[in-house]
DNA sequence: CGCGAGCTTGATGCCGATCAATGCATGTGG
DNA sequence: CCACATGCATTGATCGGCATCAAGCTCGCG
């Protein structure tokens, strides 16, 4: 519990200071003096319900997105109509980053589950982070290393087989859940077979076999969206020792 | 020419103010004095010939490195030695930026012929561009730009046949060398067969076959690594009107 | 001149796509 | 409350594109 004066507390504003993500969000390693400069910055909430999007490409881009509860996925789509998942986002994490280069958003983002963002307007997050050097760091971590997931599903989708992508797919969800608390073996998922095979390069009739076979094989239990990761070893093995 | 006094002029020191880059590169549209200030910090050169690497996967992050000569290929390789292309770059165009979010580079760099780079010292950059709005604005679109490359790619190896990639690929090359004022229809590949298959996911063969087969179509001609477009529409419409 | 790296081309096989049918869960209106 | 619709998932049968294996070819270079 912070020691602020319970009078300024506004439940329904966002507040980095007493955010529960704040481990875990653009906050990372923020003194409490800086922490309140970012607050006086975000000062709204969005919520989204299932299905709705959070911008769409194309879109003016003024802000980013903070997911503080929900699921998002965000997808590009080529002229011709085939569209392609290209990461799905858990709370803590930021949305948007797409949209800088050109002022315009590059991507869907669509809610997965009702959801709900802190709406953090670029061009106040670039003048502040003229001022803290360490929100301009952490800002810039951020998308560094954004850079380097993408290189990651390159090399998947460029050189892994399907069991190998399912595999890498359930082990980095997994750990982020569980760097959120949650159970290192049990999730739900909350995307379909199909939004699964868009993001992993495969059909959803792929996705559903390569489950069962994981099923049949004793690494997981399968029920509909509900997973259970019974030999967390075999996955990563699948992952590393991809020449077998 | 520039005005200033030539005393100062050191030929084999970097200077962004004097580059035939500058319109490609870092300092897109930045005031004299302010590119001033970005020659002061951009010190050195470095030369790298054809086959050495400029960094590797592991190595302390300190610097971003400005192509100047020369074209390189980024790539990521699994634990079990299989590796992927991630990016080919030429003059004007920012390696590293993978660095940043572990202080750590997360990619091998390697000359795909003898090249030289500017090298931006990260840490310095940052502090110049808590200075510089024009400057912070102008790398933070670099780096979403970057995002943005690799969603593409991305929707490339997730859902595209060999020839759209091939086709993608072409496009994307002529249209950066065009952009750099070479000619649109003739190009000289630096990348081998096989470094070409492992951005777009293919191997080497099917790369090769499908240049044979476009040059049977007419639309290209191929010579081993020397390409001219005969075709562009046809290019063009592989990739968007995919459906065919 | 002969070697080797890189490229081309052919023959064959396999993984995942495609087509198709059925199953299962949720929700809605009669 | 049940009947039915709807969206999603599973499973089977077949097909096709690309990988794989293998053999020659080209060109630059010592």
């Amino acid at each position: 519990m912070s020691a602020s004066n319970p009078l300024r507390l506004e439940p329904l504003k966002a507040a980095c200071s007493t955010c529960n993500l704040r481990e875990l969000c653009l906050p990372v390693g923020m003194s409490p003096e800086q922490m309140d400069r970012l607050d006086s910055m975000i000062t709204s909430r969005r919520t989204i319900t299932r299905g709705e999007t959070l911008f769409r490409t194309g879109d003016a881009f003024q802000s980013l997105y903070a997911v503080r509860t929900g699921f998002f996925k965000t997808s590009v789509s080529s002229e011709d109509g085939r569209d392609q998942v290209t990461g799905f986002q858990m709370s803590g994490e930021l949305l948007g980053l797409d949209g800088i280069g050109t002022d315009r958003h590059a991507c869907d983002s669509v809610a997965l589950e009702d959801s709900t963002v802190c709406v953090i307007p670029f061009h106040q997050l670039e003048d502040l982070s003229r001022e803290l050097g360490d929100l301009q760091r952490i800002f810039h971590k951020i998308m560094s290393r954004e850079i380097v997931r993408e290189h990651g599903v390159m090399l998947l989708l460029g050189s892994m087989r399907a069991e190998e992508r399912l595999a890498a797919f359930l082990l980095n969800l997994t750990q982020r859940l569980h760097a959120r608390g949650y159970s290192q073996s049990a999730l739900i998922l909350r995307m379909t077979r199909e939004e699964i095979g868009s993001y992993l390069g495969l059909k959803l009739e792929t996705v559903s076999r390569t489950f069962s076979k994981f099923q049949d094989e004793g690494i997981l239990e399968v029920k509909q969206r509900q997973i259970r990761v019974l030999d967390h070893e075999a996955l990563q093995k699948l992952v590393n020792n991809s020449a077998c």
